[in-house]
DNA sequence: GTTAGCACTCTCAACCTTCAAGTGCTAACG
DNA sequence: CGTTAGCACTTGAAGGTTGAGAGTGCTAAC
């Protein structure tokens, strides 16, 4: 059965009626709120054939239609309306943007914020993690019983330390020793090139074999994200949606959230392939939990990874907002960070809309 | 009125059997399973006199009797009974700790999974700041912009950086100057003397002078916890305890952990005081949220500071066990870290047993 | 001081009824 | 053939009633 304009039409309405009221959708509201000039028989004859197709289902005989998983993920590709942020909204996200004094850290949660506080939903996020970034200090400290601090600083003042096991033969001096040359090694190299370029002068090293295959492996864990990078805003903001009257919903959103590590999995792994990513649980052993929803961006300004930011929500989600929120927010943090001009790949983003 | 020996014993069995039970307690059930030789009516009598004193409420006049937040307090000061783990607990925790590889971030995520995982509560930590700390590296790196990132590894290896603003008029050159000297003048100073030691290095600095400040401004935030060092360990598991059924309890307690402020400012301000602290929520503007109950234990070993770590929960908490963990978490700590002998702290700490 | 006995209160679950909402189906219409 | 009006049917939500069970407070007797 092919879909027919009129199907597709009441299909949206449906979602978005849902969407707003939460409710369950009547043959009534649609003939007499959205569809005039067709009665209510006829959208359910509609609705029936719609839920045949899949993309309708009902709790019980009389309870109106909701939509289902697949519904949802047609009425994103094909359905849905842009809209424009208001006036209030533009300026709260100027303003929030507009304190510069921040560090990455700092901008990564007030983005977070600034997200979740539009949207209402919570916000997560992960900051940049760009395998071409540049290696800006690299610095060796002892500790004592052979071990050694490892702390690197990017570009983009992403700070990574991690402990590396040393020799228990290595002084003091040995170590800072090691540090010069670690540091002349890699000042300036990109972390994809690092390890290349740490493999290639392991010979070099001697008797440092062992710190430079340390050093080796911590940079192999840097490029993917921890869970300190995750950033999680607003989760408190569940409860003012009403599926999370039930506390089965709550226990499920629980258990995604308090994971860091499943959430990085979940945000990260689309990372460098488009703009905005829609996810939605349909409980068939997705990654996505059931009733769950994750919309997230990932941003760049010059062709530097910005981060990915979204928000994580029932599936009946206000996906017109958050993807609107999304868009302006990248587009206030792509001003921001590369104010100096815009890159190609902006330029193609923009003309898409 | 005075509290007779039968009322505290009275008391004990309410507290320990709401404890166990999550049900309101009838006198029936105290005279028969735990009072043998006295009648329900006499049982009734007493109960009728604690909840005059306020250590018991009822819900409905055919309720039975629930503890009152003194009544915990009580119980927590005079009535609980010490327990001991069992041999599963003992080993599940010395296995956890067998593994010395890991750093302090490590060691702090493990310990609070430990601990939520044999209370079965959520699991909140925070890591060790000590202000005897002393400095062992101290390094600033030119971000260009008039900024620079001032890096400071103490010797428990805790990693600190964080942004000050420098005249846009220094150069790269000049920043690694200021470094050398800064490191030179910082190192193996303790955090707490740091501050004085900077003000009085402020004359010499010169055109220095506003790095200096911002070293000074950074030193101060750093005896303060961050938000990122608050560890929660196992959020779900309050779904775990049937006062979690209730959607309001869950909103509270997830307004809580939501905030890590929130948290750090719970936990962190009786910091040096005692061992372990027990803090229940009541109602009337306390900073623990009504419903809600944070045991938490602060460890040291040889005269170091090894962070605070608890649960937080509902006021129906296992106290016995949660204690237990906590008390014997810390020796385990205490051994793995300060393996090489145990100062007096600890020796006072074990009498008290 | 302790106890048995009893009236009283309150909740909880089960059950019924009513109500409104919304559907599916059928037969008629253009 | 698509559209529509009409109607029977299903279902859940809300409200009321009832009986059972639990637990108490009180009183009078020991």
């Amino acid at each position: 059965m092919k879909m027919s304009d009129r199907k597709k039409k009441i299909l949206q309405i449906v979602v978005d009626e849902y969407i707003n009221s939460a409710v369950p959708v009547s043959s009534k509201v649609i003939a007499e709120k959205h569809l005039q000039g067709v009665s209510s028989a006829t959208v359910r004859n509609e609705l029936a054939s719609l839920e045949e197709l899949g993309y309708l289902t009902q709790f019980h005989t009389s309870g109106g239609r909701v939509p289902s998983p697949q519904a949802y993920r047609f009425y994103i590709e094909e359905l849905m309306q842009r809209g424009n942020l208001s006036e209030s909204d533009l300026d709260y996200i100027e303003k929030a943007f507009s304190d510069r004094s921040g560090d990455v850290e700092h901008l990564i949660k007030s983005v977070s914020k600034v997200i979740s506080d539009l949207t209402d939903y919570t916000s997560v996020a992960i900051g940049p993690h760009d395998d071409e970034e540049k290696i800006r200090n690299l610095t060796l400290l002892s500790c004592g019983e052979g071990r050694a601090l490892l702390v690197i600083v990017t570009g983009s003042r992403i700070l990574r330390d991690s402990f590396i096991d040393i020799p228990e033969s290595m002084t003091d001096a040995d170590v800072e020793n090691a540090s010069r040359m670690l540091a002349k090694l890699f000042d300036g190299k990109a972390l994809s090139e690092a390890r290349t370029v740490g493999e290639e002068a392991l010979a070099e090293f001697g008797q440092y074999r062992q710190v430079m295959r340390g050093v080796i492996d911590a940079l192999k864990t840097y490029t993917r994200p921890r869970d300190e990078d995750v950033v999680l805003t607003g989760a408190d903001k569940i409860f003012n949606h009403p599926e999370y009257e039930d506390i089965e919903n709550v226990k499920n959103f629980l258990s995604v959230i308090s994971s860091k590590d499943k959430i990085a999995e979940l945000i990260g792994d689309d990372n460098d392939e488009i703009q905005i990513s829609v996810k939605i649980g349909s409980g068939d052993g997705d990654e996505v939990p059931e009733d769950c929803s994750l919309v997230t961006a990932t941003y760049a300004a010059g062709g530097k990874n910005l981060g990915t930011y979204g928000v994580i929500g029932p599936i009946r989600m206000d996906y017109t907002k958050v993807i609107t929120v999304l868009e302006n927010v990248g587009k206030a943090l792509e001003e921001l960070v590369g104010s100096r001009g815009k890159d190609k790949d902006e330029k193609d983003r923009q003309q898409d809309e």
